[in-house]
DNA sequence: GTGTCTGCAAAGAATTTGCAAATCA
DNA sequence: TGATTTGCAAATTCTTTGCAGACAC
């Protein structure tokens, strides 16, 4: 659950981005913003449905699409056809486990410095480079639980 | 162009798989074996109907859908909603153009040794990495042309 | 007030599916 | 021959669009 005081965070920064201030918005942005699970729009829908029971799946595009767009959150890299968002502005990397399909974050500095040092000595052939995320492929491992 | 011999591989290939060797089969892979393009299904369809007037998209989708089932070929992960595809089986990295939506590959053993070493060193917790793929965002420049 | 945003429903992409006929092994 | 694969068309799924009314500023 997020504190009321991150809502005003939420508000203030779809303000300074030249977006009106609603009450879709907010949740929808709210619910990108504290999910793990790096939603669909289909998913952010269904959970922000029960506390906006009115609210349409159409709009829930276009404010992915505007939040997108201003760089509030962005669009996961994924390898199937359904886009995801993810509204973690640090820069972070993405665990794809290949039994669940889940999405997983994974951040590094250590892992940011080497790679960024990277770019900095090695310079790629007419293209600047910008940013990077690494997408690590593999398999989530249970821990053995202690019975 | 791929040579003949490069057909023979690919039946070769498809058959090793449990994979019925059909000309459809064999000029959908080969056409994304040769193409720099990453293309979508739609456009290995269009690709592939010059010399196949007959083919199905329906067909490119499912063949595509075995192709990278039997890891044949790769779903490139994007950010965008189209499926495009990708034949390489050396480990590379992409390079995604913002401004052409171009994708373009971009090998480098040092840096494929580079996060290959640092994942040796450094376990995961509850993760087993199988593989990675760095996306580099960024934009093509063109060269100073000589006029 | 005025321009933006929402909800709805329809349209449009992209992809999948079912099945009879054709093809490969 | 028998199991797979193809082509076709319909069905699904995901996403976008247009527009009238509602809302934010």
């Amino acid at each position: 659950m997020l504190t009321p005081d991150i809502y005003t965070q939420i508000r203030e920064s779809l303000s300074a981005h030249g977006l009106k201030v609603t009450p879709q918005r907010v949740a929808i942005y709210g619910d990108v913003l504290q999910s793990i699970e790096h939603p669909t729009a289909e998913q952010v829908f269904a959970n922000i449905s029960t506390t906006h029971p009115g609210i349409s799946l159409g709009t829930v595009y276009k404010t992915l699409d505007s939040l997108s767009e201003k760089g509030l959150i962005k669009k996961v890299k994924t390898g199937a056809g359904i886009q995801r968002f993810d509204a973690r502005h640090e820069n972070h990397h993405h665990l794809f486990c290949q039994k669940t399909q889940k999405i997983i974050d994974y951040t590094d500095p250590e892992l940011e410095q080497l790679i960024a040092s990277y770019f900095q000595k090695k310079k790629i052939q007419n293209f600047e480079v910008s940013g990077f995320e690494l997408n690590i492929n593999g398999e989530q491992i249970k821990t053995q639980p202690n019975n």
